[in-house]
RNA sequence: CGGGGUGUAGCGUAGCCCGGUUAUCGCGCCGCGUUUGGGACGCGGAGGUCGCAGGUUCGAAUCCUGCCACCCCGACCA
């Protein structure tokens, strides 16, 4: 293996590639499209699980388990939910194994055939709602609000770690409400904590909007969406939330005996995130160094490295940074002192880098004898000398520093590239040349938007929340438009 | 599923066109010693079904056929 890293300009789908390796966040499997993810990158991916599931709980949902074979006889029952996962279902056919009669290894028994095939869960809402029919009798079972920790299977032609897997780890939220209004605040409120949780937590700005209808999930009536802005230009869609209408309830026949005694089909939501989220953390902060992560989300958040000759040393260091450790885990901050002598400090400096530690700190001689510490931030690559006696107040302020810091950072970038067009050969030109969000007026129809992906690879990533009203003309049909709309290239 | 490419040690590779000693080099790994404020150095060592199966040949990593796997570009997609 290569010391340095492929510079991030030069190849950004190698960049990306080696960086997930090195930094030991995961690694194919070598089982079709399937990544193993390894003990760092799952880290991570806990302490973004555990922030989400609080702020899940905080708005009022319960976690639950739901089977992972779904009967394939429940997705025919909402048409428009399987015209888009049927192209890519794994589906279990039989339900055991034997030798092979010419010895050549095990086969698939023949005599073992299911009457029904089961699909493994590209999602779940087919089997939630086949459960909620019995859970659900009258509006005092309302709303129901309920999130699963899961994992899912969709048989991706083409996959890229984390970004794309055949199976991939995410939670889902399914929730059932009394009423058409309800369901919606919930699918918005959801987009809201998807917004939080990116911005605050994973320091990644990102815009809300809503999706078109061809780029909407299958057998939602609306679909809210956050979409980021990865440092190669491209759109990333982080996250969603669906407005399912009454649809499922239909299609599973969910009703519920209101005040007035009356039998009414109950509204829904579904919203979800998933472990492509990790891509979109790399993405947005990393550098030709590494990984860099916002302290919130960091396993280690302050690496120390004593430099030293001799164990007498070592020991004396050791025994300098213990009460510091302890002060410092006392305060919530996650500390690992690397007291490995296998290792130099200038290749824990490069590993630590790599690995996106926020903060390190460096003791040695110099520092025993002032009294002092190196400190060293992830974000910026920039080192000071700091008094023994401030420390941890001066790696408290620090790690609030860094975690605004790439957020405003993250946030310029983003904005700096979004670009308002009023042309279709400005379109062009500021896709190919700059890359980004282009902002446009569209004239709202499935026919140019088609055209305009198949012509730039362009899709419309979301319709923005906030959009301004605005009189113009579409770019490309030149037809009236109400107000501008996101376009980029995606992954 | 179309178009292109690659399979040689844990990783990255040379050799292949033009068949011929014991398959090259770097990183990593193991041992000993010296080192330690930005990826240490010296000496010694281990590690290989050359993707798999056939074929051609006195002889195959190298040529031929078939298969498999992976990567890149499309279609598909959180």
């Amino acid at each position: 293996m290569s010391k340095n890293l492929t510079k991030r300009s030069e190849d950004y789908s190698k960049w990306y590639n080696e960086l997930v390796a090195k930094a030991d966040l995961a690694e194919n499997s070598g089982v079709r499209g399937c990544m193993v993810i390894k003990p760092y990158g799952y880290a991570i991916w806990e302490k973004m699980q555990a922030a989400l599931d609080t702020m899940f709980k905080e708005t009022g949902h319960e976690n639950a388990y739901f089977p992972l074979f779904i009967p394939k006889s429940y997705f025919s029952k909402e048409a428009s939910h399987v015209d888009g996962f049927a192209k890519e279902c794994a589906v279990v056919t039989h339900y055991r194994l034997k030798n092979a009669e010419d010895g050549s290894g095990v086969v698939v028994d023949p005599e073992a055939k299911l009457e029904e095939e089961l699909i493994v869960r590209p999602t779940s809402e087919t089997i939630i709602w086949d459960t909620y029919r019995k859970w659900i009798q009258s509006y005092r079972d309302l709303p129901l609000l309920i999130n699963q920790w899961a994992n899912v299977v969709r048989w991706e032609m083409r996959t890229r770690l984390f970004l794309r897997t055949a199976e991939f780890l995410w939670q889902e939220g399914h929730t059932a409400h009394a009423t058409e209004n309800e369901a919606i605040a919930e699918a918005k409120q959801m987009m809201e904590v998807y917004a939080t949780f990116a911005e605050q937590h994973m320091a990644v700005p990102v815009i809300k909007g809503l999706k078109t209808e061809s780029e909407r999930f299958a057998g939602a009536l609306e679909t809210y969406c956050i979409e980021a802005m990865m440092q190669d230009g491209k759109a990333l869609q982080a996250g969603t939330s669906h407005f399912l209408g009454q649809n499922f309830a239909k299609a599973f026949d969910v009703t519920y005996a209101s005040k007035e005694g009356k039998q009414q089909h109950v509204w829904a939501t579904s919203w979800g995130v998933s472990t492509r989220l990790m891509g979109a953390l790399i993405m947005t902060h990393s550098d030709d160094n590494g990984l860099v992560l916002p302290p919130k989300l960091a396993p280690i958040q302050v690496v120390i490295v004593p430099i030293y000759k001799g164990i007498e040393q070592l020991d004396a260091i050791a025994e300098k940074v213990a009460p510091l450790v302890k002060e410092l885990r006392a305060a919530g901050i996650s500390v690992k002192f690397d007291q490995r002598d296998t290792h130099k400090p200038g290749f824990k400096f490069n590993e630590y880098e790599l690995k996106g530690v926020p903060v390190r700190l460096a003791i040695g001689q110099r520092d025993l004898e002032n009294d002092t510490y190196e400190v060293a931030r992830r974000d910026t690559l920039t080192k000071e000398t700091v008094a023994a006696a401030g420390v941890v107040d001066h790696i408290k302020q620090l790690l609030e520093a860094i975690q605004e810091n790439l957020y405003t950072k993250a946030l310029s970038y983003r904005d700096t590239h979004i670009t308002e067009v009023d042309s279709y050969e400005a379109f062009k030109e500021v896709l190919e040349q700059k890359g980004g969000f282009v902002s446009a007026h569209w004239d709202g129809t499935i026919e140019t938007e088609a055209k305009i992906k198949e012509e730039t690879k362009a899709s419309i990533r979301c319709i923005p929340i906030d959009a301004k009203e605005t009189v113009g003309s579409c770019v490309y049909s030149g037809k009236p438009s109400t107000k501008r709309v996101l376009f980029a290239k995606a992954y």
